[in-house]
DNA sequence: GATGAATGAGGCTTCATTCAT
DNA sequence: AATGAATGAAGCCTCATTCAT
């Protein structure tokens, strides 16, 4: 099933369709013509347009996660590897604006079930970065009474909001350059004053 | 206008409907009921479904920006001010769940204008980020090379994560209890070796 | 009533109104705005819209007519009184082009029961063209044994297609040139073998 | 398309709904119920619904004319011509009174861009007038010095006020028995004096 | 007489989904 | 498996008219 031709057809064409129309201007009708099929072709291979957009999430996520995995694994220090998540993370959307903007804006625009779907596609994601934090306390690289949760969260909702931020001003400058900076902040904060 | 009584009753019944059944289950017509008043009553006081939205958003974030606006400004010092900005994020969304509602999950759901115009309502909030950071780096309390916006964002990024987390989950927790780690960890990171 | 000022000067209102924004963009919102007055005082004056309508239509067409009627009297001979006629209608309208728009254009957008009602004040009108062509048969003028029905609906015909084109075309070229070949036309025909 | 079923269901049965109903009253819903199809099967073969109204008046009209066209193609001399398009012009109505009633009443209740799409399709009408006037000044029946333009406007225009006069008074009587009498009048005009 | 805020019925159109071929 | 014509529910918005002040 998934692989057969006409449902990679139907993906592929999913992503660029509401990239470039936007989550509302995505008709099951424009995904179909722009993958070469009939209309209810579409219904053969997904139960409802909601299951298209799920799925394409998982595809896409699924790679997006699987490589930040394979990457940050190859590392061994925690610090390493929450560099690595973060280049991977930044490096994948710049690489492929069309699943930047279905992944910042348009996915979004869904109704509130649809998201929670999102949401646990994205779980294994969160899972790999309270790994990373776990391993940076045994390491004794971060500090010890970390609670992982809120840290995942600050990591996470760093990364989204500059990914956001750069999608909607256009992506007019280099996302890549940041990484930098952007690990920094994470690992040393805002403080000048160190204990 | 802004005063007059229709005018308010259909703002505060706006937020509580999308609140109740979503941004795409918020006819027209069921804010008006909640409202009390006719259908057509709305289009006196609003340009159009959008503009109801728009205006909901810039009411209420005016109000909840203006509040963090004044408290920081009693504070003196740029880790007091960001403390007192993560209190009074976390406090105005946790006493109005609501508006949380409505500013994490539905608002999100509108197009890519309708998104431009909500950043514009955000700007005079991050403005008052960029600004503690500014006086934070003037204090030395904060250190000196950091670039505003990449702090900025990544404060941004996680309390909005935070919050969202927070809804998502159904508001089972209390969210005041981060403030302190949140307060920390942004201005501390996660690193545990210090130079 | 018919000389209160404010009912004078809806009634022109309603003209400029119609003849700049059509019949179908003229909401009595906007007649009585530019009359100067509240949307609840033009049913001081009128029962309805359609009564509106009704009335600028007789009070501009009854004026016109008069206005016809006074001149064709002061001729003797039918032919004259023809051509005055022809002269008269085509004047009135050139010299006032928003009424011209209205009459030709406008007022025929309405429903039936108002075109009835529009077709009552023209009957005046059509009188004096039978009477013209009653006389013209009494003064041996015109052929005998004329069908006075269809000789005024060839009349009108001619003369409203002509005033109706004009307008079409934007009144770009000037009506009043045609009228003796109008005048020739109804009384000659086009046959160029005399009995 | 022109010739799908449905196509056709609708046409014929927007004539009957608009006949029925007018111009306002003809919803689109009623169309298609009378069409037999659904609401939006209307919309798979016409843009909006000016689109239909437009569409019922081509093709109405454009055999009305390809009718009238034949007939008097077949005939030698002008004013034999001349006798035939308005024998032909005054039957086809009479004997379709639904069409009658929408190309007299209804179709005029359109704004300003559809009665110029409307113009577009009589246009081939009038230029088989002025054809005939051309030949029946070269045929020496007419007089040679004729102004194409105001004799088509008076041939238009006369036929056109008596078919609409007819349907105002509900075709009570005989269209057909005018048709002599019309066509002397338009061939000899009034006048009783002759050079 | 005059105002103008408020009313609320009504219609065009879209688009996810189905099903006969 | 594939098609694509057909379906029909659902919602935003307009605007003539009313009535309390």
């Amino acid at each position: 099933m998934k692989n057969r031709p006409k449902y990679r057809k139907i993906i592929e064409a999913a992503v660029q369709v509401i990239a470039e129309n936007g989550f509302h201007g995505s008709q099951v009708s424009k995904i179909a013509k722009a993958a070469g099929v009939a209309d209810g072709t579409i219904y053969l291979y997904f139960k409802n347009k909601e299951d298209i957009l799920v799925t394409v999430f998982q595809e896409k996520m699924g790679q997006f996660i699987e490589k930040i995995k394979e990457e940050t694994e190859r590392k061994t220090y925690a610090d390493e590897k929450l560099y690595t998540l973060i280049e991977m993370h930044f490096s994948q959307l710049s690489n492929n604006p069309h699943l930047a903007i279905v992944t910042q804006l348009e996915l979004r625009q869904s109704n509130y079930e649809l998201r929670r779907q999102i949401n646990q596609v994205l779980k294994p994601y969160l899972n790999i970065i309270d790994q990373i934090v776990q391993e940076g306390m045994e390491q004794k690289l971060f500090r010890e009474q970390l609670m992982i949760p809120v840290v995942r969260q600050m990591i996470f909702g760093t990364l989204d909001e500059i990914v956001t931020n750069w999608v909607m001003k256009e992506r007019k400058y280099d996302l890549m350059e940041q990484v930098p900076q952007v690990h920094q902040l994470l690992l040393d904060g805002i403080s000048g004053i160190k204990k």
